[in-house]
DNA sequence: GCCGTTTTCGGCCCGACTGTTTTCAGTCG
């Protein structure tokens, strides 16, 4: 069984080859665009083959759903593994180097012969790669700046990978005959947006079995039995597995101390021993003359209960305050996808969207929203638009939302843009079609590389335009691929409360832009948050899941963020 | 390899940025 990220990355490396080789670049292109979308299709690729509607899938045609399909049924794709045989290696592996691309590899490599990272940074460290024509001192630089993130980043695992994973092998174990109950764990139950790995906990009447059943899931590679600790580890799809066995009394506080987070769970033990009890992952015990004798807690909720706690949402167990707010009964009400109204950042195929306005606007509407703002690109940035276009584009948002009134549709799509900020600080579009906007979203696109000081006085002048709403995804981040930008955010909390502009939480998986110590630094200085898929597809608009559980990390309830408003309430706050 | 209200061939986004050049090439979004 292989996640669409496994088929993306196999596709995506076709793409690679194919460069390598000089082949036709539009085929490249429409290998690379496969890859992207089947990487960020929200729904599982086998269903989607199943049901014979991959050619349905913009940018998939006949050849790439047959090669799809091959995928599913053998595991791997004989094109592929050919292609791969065709070229040394390591140099796939030098792609992934930021800053590098196939031009430059393809030339260091026929002039050196190397074909590794590590023969690369040799080379760029006694300043060979400087000879080669085109390359000089300051690509060197960068080039040992990109090898340095690349091993940084290297083995991060990104929430939205792991979780769909998770839930399938989830499923698949709780088909094995003796299970009784299982559960994810770990890191992915707090929903960090980077975690280290799967874990799940299972009670089961015969570990043999489910061990059996674990090692032939499909790809899992590395397996390592522990049979005496009730655990197994393996490797799927690249992704560490740690399973996890206890009897069923013991399942809530195993499942307890395996969520963590430590800080977290080691409040919880200093607590009960206070209170002349144990916790570990047996479960909880009341210490008496030296005897230990069970503690009734069946749930969760009984062990905090008994702790004298209200129930800790996993997203909340980190350490940071939250037993002794738990104790005093002032956790926050978390935030709950249901309480969202509507998206405020989502693009078209008026930029580098792949839907139409009415498309985009209708999905909102299957999700039970009540409003959506268009929010495409600003010219300069990814085919955006000119105030010309935004002009035309704001017409046939009206167009929209008149036939939605006729249809008796209690919807609104908001006209809105994101703008790009320059590096002055202004925005490339003129105030006067900007006025013209239910909302502006603005954003830096360019220049990443500004000094702290001059990005926060860029960011800064753009809040204090009186047509910029929201601010969107506020340092840039690209979880795994690029660092956040230098940006003094206390600075810029500290302006956005004085100018009233709301900050976009980016629920796009892989910004998560502001994360979660943001989202509680804003809610302390009293700046509310906009959760934004930034969606370029339809199906991308279910993103916002993933922004909700960071906001919960950041303790952010409804009242805090204004997609939960009403329309109108929040037309008076944009 | 994809796509089609110009539909089975022929076109497919393009500008900003950077570093290298001295008018351009490569990468990125």
């Amino acid at each position: 069984m292989k996640t669409n990220m496994e088929i993306a990355v196999i596709f995506d490396e076709i793409a690679d080859i194919l460069e390598f080789k000089g082949d036709n670049p539009f085929k490249i292109k429409a290998y690379r665009s496969a890859a992207r979308t089947i990487g960020s299709l929200t729904q599982d690729l086998q269903h989607v083959a199943k049901r014979g509607e991959l050619t349905k899938i913009p940018g998939i045609g006949a050849a790439i759903s047959k090669k799809i399909e091959e995928i599913i049924r053998t595991g791997k794709l004989r094109l592929h593994e050919e292609l791969k045989k065709s070229i040394p290696e390591g140099l796939l592996e030098m792609l992934k180097i930021p800053g590098l691309g196939v031009k430059t590899v393809s030339k260091i490599y026929e002039h050196f012969g190397i074909s590794s990272v590590e023969d690369l940074e040799r080379l760029a460290k006694e300043r060979r790669l400087r000879k080669l024509p085109g390359l000089g001192p300051k690509v060197e630089e960068r080039i040992l700046k990109g090898i340095e993130q690349y091993k940084r980043q290297k083995g991060v695992i990104l929430l939205w990978r792991a979780l769909p994973l998770a839930e399938r092998l989830l499923e698949e174990l709780k088909q094995v005959s003796g299970v009784q109950k299982a559960a994810v764990a770990g890191d992915i139950r707090r929903m960090k947006d980077i975690v280290s790995g799967i874990d799940i906990l299972v009670a089961a009447d015969k570990p043999e079995d489910l061990f059996k059943a674990f090692s032939r899931l499909g790809s899992v590679e590395n397996l390592n039995l522990d049979g005496e600790g009730g655990a197994a580890s393996a490797v799927v799809a690249g992704v560490p597995v740690r399973l996890k066995i206890a009897p069923l009394e013991s399942f809530s506080a195993a499942l307890l101390t395996l969520t963590g987070s430590e800080a977290h769970v080691n409040s919880l033990k200093a607590l009960a021993s206070a209170a002349g009890m144990k916790l570990n992952e047996r479960g909880l015990f009341k210490v008496e003359g030296g005897v230990e004798r069970r503690v009734r807690g069946k749930t969760e909720e009984e062990i905090y209960e008994r702790l004298g706690l209200c129930y800790v949402p996993p997203e909340l167990r980190e350490g940071r305050n939250e037993v002794k707010a738990a104790a005093e009964g002032k956790l926050p009400r978390l935030l709950e996808l249901l309480e969202v109204r509507g998206d405020l950042h989502v693009h078209t195929s008026w930029s580098d969207g792949a839907r139409s306005i009415e498309d985009m606007a209708l999905s909102a509407v299957g999700l039970g929203y009540e409003y959506v703002a268009i929010c495409d690109h600003s010219k300069s940035t990814a085919g955006g638009l000119s105030e010309e276009e935004l002009r035309r584009q704001i017409a046939e948002v009206e167009e929209v939302n008149e036939r939605f009134e006729r249809r008796g549709l209690h919807f609104r799509v908001l006209a809105g843009v994101e703008v790009d900020i320059k590096e002055d600080g202004k925005l490339v579009l003129g105030d006067d079609v900007l006025s013209e906007l239910d909302v502006v979203v603005a954003a830096v696109h360019s220049k990443f590389s500004l000094d702290a000081k001059a990005m926060t006085r860029r960011i800064a002048a753009a809040m204090e335009n009186e047509h910029v709403s929201i601010i969107a995804h506020l340092t840039g981040r690209l979880l795994g691929k690029r660092e956040p930008y230098a940006v003094d955010i206390d600075a810029i909390m500290e302006k956005a409360r004085e100018t009233g502009t709301i900050l976009e939480l980016n629920a796009y998986p892989n910004r998560l832009d502001l994360n979660d110590e943001h989202c509680r630094l804003a809610k302390e200085y009293g700046v509310k948050i906009a959760i934004s898929t930034d969606a370029h597809d339809a199906t991308q608009l279910q993103f916002m899941s993933f922004g909700v559980a960071i906001a919960r990390r950041g303790w952010l309830e409804a009242k805090d963020v204004v997609n939960t408003l009403p329309l109108k309430e929040l037309l008076k706050v944009i």
